[in-house]
DNA sequence: GTTAGTACTTTGTAATACAAAGTACTTTGC
DNA sequence: GCAAAGTACTTTGTATTACAAAGTACTAAC
């Protein structure tokens, strides 16, 4: 129980950034319309978080045309896996009791 | 598991606020200066962002003084308890699979 | 062949996060 | 007894951020 909120990483706790992360933590990757539909982002707020994450090498983005059309596909990356992960134990540590998730 | 980045309640996510009602969350009330030692963040920081989460309603402020000191209690009010519960509902459907706390 | 759509990126701006400086005291040296 | 240092905050300044609107580069439809 660590109430030090420098714990937690601010690249991924802002609230697109955690949403993709967590979409990424499960999906493994995804493209660009997929997450843009899946968080409810729009196209330009997408774009620049993932921009963010990517400057720190939490994802990997790659382009590529498929008929014609750019296809943005985005993967996580090793180290945004470790930080995800080190994210959630820090959030967890400081949420504490409140942590224990009722199951539906 | 819903990914909609929406779903959580930006009054509550910034760091700084979270782990204050984290905190009051267990503790229900605190100081001023025991939520600085705990959190271990500015003063100034502390005070603007105990001034949003009044301003919200999620924390009753109430000053004195002691011993010719100025003493200001925070406390969590309702709203901000259900405010806490719906935000950490919504983090951990986002989070999903993560969220299974590993107790150390 | 203009108009509309897709898949993005860049730009503009309002809001935010943070610490430095400020306020109003009180206690401690000397 | 009064300057200097401390306590408990609040206000102010500024760099960063979050977000959508506008822009770019195409393709498909009418």
């Amino acid at each position: 129980m660590s109430f030090d909120y420098r714990i937690i990483d601010d690249v991924i706790h802002s609230r697109v950034r955690l949403a993709i992360m967590s979409y990424l933590a499960t999906a493994h990757s995804a493209e660009f319309v997929e997450l843009k539909k899946a968080l409810k982002v729009s196209d330009g707020n997408l774009s620049t978080h993932l921009k963010k994450l990517e400057d720190t090498g939490y994802v990997i983005v790659s382009k590529q045309f498929v008929d014609n059309k750019p296809l943005t596909r985005i993967e996580i990356s090793r180290e945004g896996e470790t930080a995800f992960r080190t994210y959630v134990d820090g959030l967890a540590a400081m949420l504490g009791p409140a942590t224990n998730t009722k199951k539906t």
